[in-house]
DNA sequence: AATGAATGAGGGTTCATTCAT
DNA sequence: AATGAATGAACCCTCATTCAT
């Protein structure tokens, strides 16, 4: 309440500061980020961020691990919960999901992560491990169902898998780098390209094509 | 057959330079390499590399320069010269073009750019006009002749191209980060990837898919 | 017998702050001292030993008068006290004082004074004079007497204050420096170092060496 | 010959750092001394320093072992070439070794190895077994010799060491400590100590003391 | 009286850049 | 053209000190 510049505030610090880190560790790297530069987003002293990370590596790792909890969870969950067929589960939780992680802070960590992964292994371990293959993993899943259910074509599963998400990485990755500083038109509008990609994707794993309704944009 | 050893040397200074630095930027990032790593990885000293380069970021800009700067206009050529469909410029042409580019050093720069378009704006311009766009615009034509043809549905043209591009670019950035220090099974075999993705793709592409030969693999 | 233990701890709490003090500051120097491991030591937080000295210099100057306060003021009436000649008083109240010395918390300051004398010349000036020379006045005062008594011979009073004393000081800087972290084989038996360095000074100043009874240890 | 700020003087500069590394350790302490004080007396940069060691424990790592090299070899040496009596080794060769020492640089070490011995226990070691302990052999085989001769009494030899030894050390501390900045009458005349001490304390070993000939300074 | 979060000046160390050779 | 010693600004981190509670 009060704004004197000893606040008491040990409970909400720490996420403040990490959301400050985590908007320049994303815009400006990890190494030309000053901790410095994260204490004044903060609106806090240097000193302050060491009173929470012993590190500047440290509150990385802590970044890191914030931003990545809790989406891949909810994806299994609503998966889970999901009981329509392989291409509903593509053509909405999946699209919804990945618009729902454009827009929030963690499409950045995509960003951060493929940057500083060969400077922090371990960190990279952990992103390979809870991410890439949980992810992985939550979409092999969908595209085994398809084909079981005899909706889709006997593809090459792995493959595919990458064909839906690598884009969809891309597009975050982007939008914290050229998208920032030299927009590039037509990537400008994720959903709309989230949407076509499942769209033609779906397109390619199904045994019997939708009917064609749409023309170009 | 060339100059005497020490001649060729010299003439050679500058390129050995710009390959250390890309390898070296690619693989840490600019800001946490050391022009001394640089210069020793080029075999020469420190001081050297000002003889060529007056600042650190002139580096960086020569780095990318030179590394951008064939490719696209090959690509450009290839097709012009080509006279097949839109499916076979994209089986043959696109699928070949970019494995070369992932093998090439090229595929670092993509790593490098994406990290540091924020913190050089100018440079990503540079690579969002000479890169980004001209890729797109390949591709496009593509496209837009399948279409035009009546081999290929009526689709949203720029999506697609983004649903092409976009895995290509994902593999190239993944190659040189994650790749490198915690590998994903499947992420490997590149090729077969940019096989698969082009199939699934063209396939949700084409008015008419092609029998279907293929099973998982 | 005393006050409740949380009234007890409150009135012992500067006492107990100088011990961690005298403790830190012998054993790692002044400046590599912090204050919170004083405060730690002592069982307290960082902010409390404020409550007591407005700053570390403060609390260097209140550790150094503390401990240095009553030893020589005893040594000062024992000599009065005692009626025995003068090699009585160097073989017996002189040893059994150092030894003293040696044992109690006392000897750290020796270290502390002579390390940190430069920096804080205030401090070594009071030292000076409560301590070096009142000390050097006692043993004086002792071989003057010997002197007049006829027991002695006639010789350079000053030096033979120095001869006595200097061993006596290097003793308790040594048992925490050198002793603490390298031992000496031969410096760890201080009584047997004191009695046998008195025993070999008194007969070179006695006028009449008593009998040689002792063979080497 | 040159002034200027880029003088090439990798030959010479280590031991200027050195010498101005030790008066700044011995006189403020080592903690407390900065890496640009060093620098500055030196009169050079900052980061000149770091070109010859690595971190400032390296700094005071060398600066211990240049000036404890030499001398402890130089005694060593002149003992064996002496072929007078024991007590003529004492009172000339002890007496003159240690007058150069208290006037040399190597002085100081004795003070800074006794403050910081705790913080840095490996050089606190090699003091030990490289000064302390050489140092009480070459004593302890005069007095050894001494004693087979008949000259001395057969007194307990390792306090005898330590008797003649500890207020040499001690005079050394001194004139680095208090000596400098609240002068001790009587303490800034080491040669007459010295001189004085050693009479004491053979007469104290000798069999048959000399004729007494000296009066009171 | 006691706490401990917060501050910010200061010190160790790094590294882009310069320049005499 | 090439070197590498030297510089000094800048950054990470520490810690004496403050102050709201």
């Amino acid at each position: 309440m009060s704004a004197a510049p000893h606040q008491r505030r040990k409970a909400e610090r720490p996420d403040e500061l990490l959301d400050a880190a985590l908007a320049l560790f994303v815009e400006r790297g990890f190494a030309a980020t000053r901790m410095d530069d994260v204490a004044q987003r903060a609106g806090v002293s240097k000193g302050t961020v060491y009173l929470y990370w012993s590190a500047k590596e440290d509150l990385l790792r802590a970044v890191i691990l914030r931003f990545l909890g809790g989406h891949l969870t909810a994806g299994d969950q609503a998966i889970q919960a999901h009981d329509g067929s392989a291409s509903d589960l593509l053509r909405h939780l999946f699209v919804d999901w990945w618009i729902a992680i454009i827009d929030s802070p963690t499409s950045g960590v995509f960003k951060l992560m493929l940057a500083e992964a060969c400077n922090f292994p371990e960190i990279a371990a952990f992103y390979r491990q809870e991410v890439v293959e949980r992810g992985q993993s939550l979409i092999r899943r969908i595209i085994d169902k398809g084909i079981a259910d005899g909706e889709m074509r006997e593809v090459d599963v792995e493959a595919a898998v990458f064909s839906l998400m690598l884009p969809m990485v891309m597009l975050c990755v982007h939008k914290h780098s050229i998208g920032v500083c030299a927009p590039v038109e037509g990537l400008q509008d994720a959903p709309r390209l989230i949407r076509a990609h499942v769209d033609l994707v779906l397109r390619g794993l199904l045994r019997e094509p939708p009917a064609d309704r749409e023309g170009p944009a």
